[in-house]
DNA sequence: CATGAATGAGTATTCATTCAT
DNA sequence: TATGAATGAATACTCATTCAT
């Protein structure tokens, strides 16, 4: 009789134990992939970055591609996850902007393998698969299309497509993020999220300079 | 007199056909790695788009990582000589930051491949190799600090540190690019770049409400 | 109390099988070596030779070169054994000479592919390690210089520094089992050891002639 | 006949320059394979020791093993001059020998390349080609032959078929050449010479162990 | 369930040889 | 005749995946 197993009353939570295990699968495959690369890192290395035999990575993720997309999918939720909760503490929407802008740029300050599983998924994954980054940006933007257009039907930020600015934004991030892993830019992130608010919000031009800007591009329209 | 030494015995090399082969190879190179990535393309294929021998590959480029290289390379020189030649053509510092602006972006919309190769390097050589595309950029940022200096000295663009501005033009010019590229962006690249260069001259936000935020980030600073 | 911690969970290993496993590559590794060379034998041969896997090859020797090295000292290990084995019969230290002699002819007699191991090594390992029959002569040279000088000690062998016995039996035995392999020479191995040591042991001038030679040679000496 | 072919009185000597060529080469060739073996050295490398272009190589030698088996007869042709030379400058049937034996060791002594032609040879190609110094060895031995009928006749050395005397030497001789480059042998070249003579002609015996010796050697004969 | 032994497809690189000039 | 550009056959080694225990 292979016996109580765990004891009468009970045997709970093979459930929880199996989840924790896969998370710490996950987590060794980011801190791995992120170092070596897909093609670098064996299953082996993960394996024994726990003590486990490969197979019983096999047992928990298919294919070793299914792991590394499970890894950089577990990035992006921790991300959402890490930008919603500073936005709901917010109730002014530019203060939500702003607070969303430190999140991101402080998740991934904390979380530079993270910026690598973003690049090694479209290198390795191409022509496989929608990129998991944009995939949970798409899930997302909706809400802040409606955010912009509050803000602008309320006349807080100017007349224009919203995409305009949530693309904007986005872009302008995420070449950050980049740009700060790639070049190792050394800036604090707090003054360089101050940095990137401020020219979103009020732009690079003088008050004068602004003007004459506006009446130019204005003209250029309507020809 | 036997002539200059001048007659080597053999057959002659024709630096001319090396230099055009050369090209060549690169170019087929370049393709071949953008659609498939830098480890599923074999040099192999290379040399079969050229209808050679992989030796011949071989006598141009020592490896297979030396023929990526060079590819990077040279995308990012024909990069450089595209936004050189527009923004020379303009007078006004203005002009020439719109213009170079429109450039950097026709010509990734042009050549999309070059895209997938600064992915690839990264993903690919992280640790061997500051990325190509950081090593040209830098080479030219001098040139766009004079340009801002200018700018803020006759009171065109508001007060700031000029790397403010010219991290903020990069970082987003390079997420916009991926983005476009790794997100299918359809929006016509004439359009993008006025969005952009209206959201970097003017900012976002309303008139009320940058007197405000103005204020308000006045406030936070002297606290 | 979940038992001295010695379910090891997962198949178990069987070493013993493991170590035939790798004799059985190391026999069929010296035939093919032995036959075709080492550039020429591929280690694909090997696995097949076994009806194995390549890589399974691969899990008991790193490389191809620690593969062939392994066979080289493998042959050397018995060639040792099979010495002593009949040295450690005989009382009377001539005898242990003559039945020296007799082993290690009849070993290279009856393994061939152990000269051609012996050529090979050199051929392909030159520069990077000790020959692994001077490693193992080496090891035992020692027994042989006190043995003679027991000989010399009880004027059974004339008087002369031990080395030069023991190297010039060494260079002999070493010399002709070359040319018996190499030339092809079809001597009765038996015959052959007689002929060794009769000249060892008698040398081949005749008594006059000896007396002649012997005061000859003590004139260049003194003179 | 194809017309004077070789001129009016004059253009003399291609054929000199083409057979000075020729050992140019050889030499060139015997100090690469000497120093990397025969795989690791590219043709390449000896037409840039030379100076020439590949393709003036294969003008001379079709193949590059062509290259090499030329360059070991050369090597062996070498050695039997060298010891002819002085051979013949001794009337002693004993003094033959023993400047043969001189010569032998003198002559790779001062050109170990020799010794890893020889080695070289056979690990590259065992079964098409019956090794060069044996050829040359096989041509030379009946010379040696009548010497020692000569010696046996004349009551100078012991009754015995006169291979056993060739072959001993020949085998000690051939080993001992191996050794000393192989295992880095530092015996002053002269010493040993005599060591080897000596124990050839008087053997290792004792006067009176010679006695008993040859009285147990001719019961197991007789038996 | 966990393990790790076994497998074999997949690939960059070298270099002897040829032959156009 | 000499050259060296072009060629492509040949080959060790890795590692994802499977499956017997």
């Amino acid at each position: 009789m292979p016996a109580a197993r765990k004891c009468p009353r009970g045997r709970p939570r093979d459930d929880e134990l199996i989840a924790r295990r896969r998370e710490e699968i996950l987590e060794a495959a980011t801190r791995l992939f992120a170092a070596d690369g897909f093609a670098r890192t064996d299953v082996q290395a993960v394996a024994d970055e726990l003590g486990v035999g490969k197979g019983t990575v096999y047992r928990y993720f298919e294919t070793k591609e299914a792991l590394f997309l499970a890894a950089a999918d577990q990035a992006m939720h921790r991300l959402r996850e890490a930008v919603h909760a500073v936005v709901d503490e917010q109730a002014d929407p530019l203060e939500q902007i702003a607070a969303a802008v430190h999140a991101y740029l402080a998740y991934f300050d904390a979380h530079p393998e993270c910026v690598e599983l973003l690049i090694l998924e479209r290198a390795a994954f191409k022509d496989r698969k929608k990129p998991t980054y944009f995939e949970h940006r798409d899930a997302n933007v909706g809400r802040w299309h409606e955010l912009f257009r509050g803000l602008v039907a309320t006349g807080r930020v100017r007349e224009a497509p919203v995409e305009e600015f949530t693309e904007t934004i986005s872009d302008l991030l995420y070449g950050t993020i980049f740009t700060n892993h790639f070049a190792g830019r050394r800036e604090p992130m707090e003054l360089q999220a101050h940095r990137i608010l401020k020219t979103l919000f009020l732009g690079m031009l003088s008050e004068p300079e602004r003007a004459r800007y506006s009446r130019a591009a204005g003209r250029r329209c309507t020809s």
